[in-house]
DNA sequence: AGGGAATGTCGAATTACTTAGACAATAACG
DNA sequence: CGTTATTGTCTAAGTAATTCGACATTCCCT
């Protein structure tokens, strides 16, 4: 009857982590601020500590206590999360088919003429030796 | 105080709209039967029901009386739907990058050599006539 | 016609996610 | 020291998503 909790980063955390990754170990005022100013989420400060705490009961950021307060650091990377949610997708959407995905996003609007050939070099660049 | 519904399917809804994909139109039972074969989900008939009704609600299906009963079909595309999607996914995770998108799709487990390669070709093939 | 099967509606229960207020404890300042 | 600001905890509320049982209705077969 219910629902299993959502395997990666939820909108809320996602935009959290994008301030640690960005900003690095940050207070929960940081926290609100920059979601505030750079994501248009303008919440309560508490509502920030509450789910800070949430986050670190599902080890997506680390605390660690300075003086009363509590300074927070992400604790997984982004390129875990992208790699993660990428692949998600890949697996739900496309039925694990790379290809698909790529057509897919050639064949979208959100990529113009200039990014479609910044996308080919890319993939011709990068294939051999495998970087990484 | 409030959670927004999500912008695109569900997961549920997505399952179901893959059937509908597959199998075109559909009752209940059919939905319900290939939830629980393919895909590993077997929940109950009226489970099913709510679900599909909801998803009429937010117009992802369509109803026709058949008799007594409905039949169902999609009222989405595989393309609308994975085109949204996808997305989304280049926005909220990398910030509209459809570079960053690709090298952690490249950069992935997921993807091996021949994949790779496969990619490679597409993405060469692929951009010539200018696309839109 | 009568009994069972099939099907939709309705209401409810449960978990997840998001938000925030009341309160307490502590720090900072005059 | 007393007042004010800062900060965490706890509790609660509201919506969304998922699941299903009770019930009524309708269909089908004998």
């Amino acid at each position: 009857m219910a629902r299993p909790p959502s395997r990666y980063p939820t909108e809320l955390e996602l935009q959290v982590l994008k301030i640690l990754w960005r900003d690095g170990e940050s207070s929960v005022m940081n926290v609100r601020d920059a979601l505030a100013e750079d994501q248009g989420r303008d919440i309560a400060r508490t509502s920030v500590v509450t789910t800070l705490n949430i986050m670190a009961d599902k080890r997506l950021v680390h605390r660690s206590q300075q003086g009363r307060a509590y300074l927070f650091t992400a604790a997984v990377t982004q390129r875990e999360v992208s790699q993660g949610m990428l692949g998600d997708l890949l697996d739900r959407v496309f039925d694990g088919s790379a290809e698909a995905l790529l057509l897919n996003l050639l064949d979208s609007e959100h990529v113009g003429d200039e990014e479609h050939q910044a996308l080919r070099r890319l993939i011709n660049r990068q294939r051999r030796g495998g970087p990484k």
